[in-house]
DNA sequence: TTGCTTATTGGTCGCACACTCAATAGTGTC
DNA sequence: GACACTATTGAGTGTGCGACCAATAAGCAA
């Protein structure tokens, strides 16, 4: 009378199995935070026995840093592609501050608050950390570069205009727990604000749609 | 054969030992973590039973708002005191960014960006949060609009002068449990930066030694 | 078809946690 | 000195966690 029926079992190879359990970690680990990622929790997404999970990660901890990684670079690559198709470079620049004023970037805000914290008591995941933040940087400052070396604007180091920009963006941030509404644009413009200033750009001249070819209108 | 001899009970007050209590979980909040903030773990510190601890405490959620915003509100106290002493609000200023320079500063953004997560699945904690932020905010603002009274630099808005100069300083907090080391003096001044140009003063007005009464010199 | 490799199961173990509650013993009051 | 109040103890309950492991069966190769 056992009430599941007896699962036939469904045996794949160890790098699909393993892709499957990063991916639905990380998908879990976005949507309801990194200390949900417990085995049992995946195994139940899965629809397979914990110990399946324990058999690909010893330790939990290392499915922890690995979710975390694929997360955060699956939407590093949402919000600023590698591979930028035509298009000036503050256009790209304009269009990345764009993707970070929406509602589905909080959950990235959460997911990297949720990371910096927990990396404090976890060894491979606050190395994981390290790594992506490196990978953010690098890849905001090479369009930086990009965008000077055609002379659109102007830096003297990109690398550290990409970290004065992400400072900006993470200070921000932090509010995504709290609440975020009814905040002055002065206070919400701050990202973009810091970019114009520090790449020697006119006001208004990442905003989404002036950046796209039309001429630089009020802020909104 | 007890190990642990009998001890003899200490019966306090209600008000005195619920005061012990949430500055006992104060001190480890701030040194160990919110989620180090256990029954047995405050028991412990206080050699009483765990009971206890829920006597005063029905939800351990209680003590973990009431410890975050006991600490939170101390540092507050030391980084930024209500009643200041005599000087300007410029001098005042400088001393507040010159205390968010050292070490012990980690400590507590560590536990802010803490709280900060914690406050996505506790709703008492994330209240108070909010009342901290609206304290530091508020202490922040109301420096910032003494001097602008006094002319000694202006500001149209002290309420979002503040919160930009806060953004600023959350953003560089994140890093806490990362690395810190070998940043350069243009990411690592970035607050005292935003505060000089948003409040109209010279660069270097709110270096430390500068602002003290002495004349104004390059920025280290 | 037979047999081997190993992905997967299914259950167990020990631990730490919050929470509950009747029994106990301080402490002030009458 | 006896009593009432209640702060405090001490033991227990149930839950969820990571980790472990022998047994099983899927799929490949001979």
């Amino acid at each position: 009378m056992s009430s599941s029926v007896q699962r036939k079992r469904i045996r794949k190879t160890p790098e699909a199995r393993r892709a499957e359990i990063v991916d639905a970690a990380a998908a879990v680990a976005l949507a309801e935070g990194l200390e949900s990622l417990t085995l049992r929790r995946i195994a139940e997404e899965l629809a397979v026995q914990p110990g399946l999970i324990s058999h690909y990660f010893p330790s939990v901890e290392e499915l922890v840093a690995e979710a975390f990684g694929t997360a955060a670079g699956a939407e590093l690559d949402g919000l600023l592609p590698a591979d930028r198709g035509p298009g000036t470079a503050t256009a790209h620049l304009a269009a990345f501050f764009a993707r970070t004023e929406g509602p589905a970037y909080d959950a990235i805000s959460r997911l990297w608050i949720n990371a910096r914290h927990l990396s404090r008591y976890r060894p491979l995941l606050r190395d994981r950390v390290a790594r992506q933040e490196g990978a953010w940087r690098g890849r905001l400052a090479e369009l930086l570069g990009e965008g000077a070396e055609r002379g659109e604007f102007r830096t003297d180091d990109p690398g550290v205009t990409a970290v004065q920009i992400l400072v900006v963006l993470d200070g921000l941030a932090v509010y995504a727990n709290t609440d975020t509404t009814d905040r002055p644009a002065a206070i919400s413009r701050m990202a973009v604000t810091t970019a114009e200033r520090e790449l020697g750009l006119a006001h208004g001249a990442l905003t989404s749609g002036a950046a796209a070819g039309r001429q630089a209108g009020p802020a909104t």
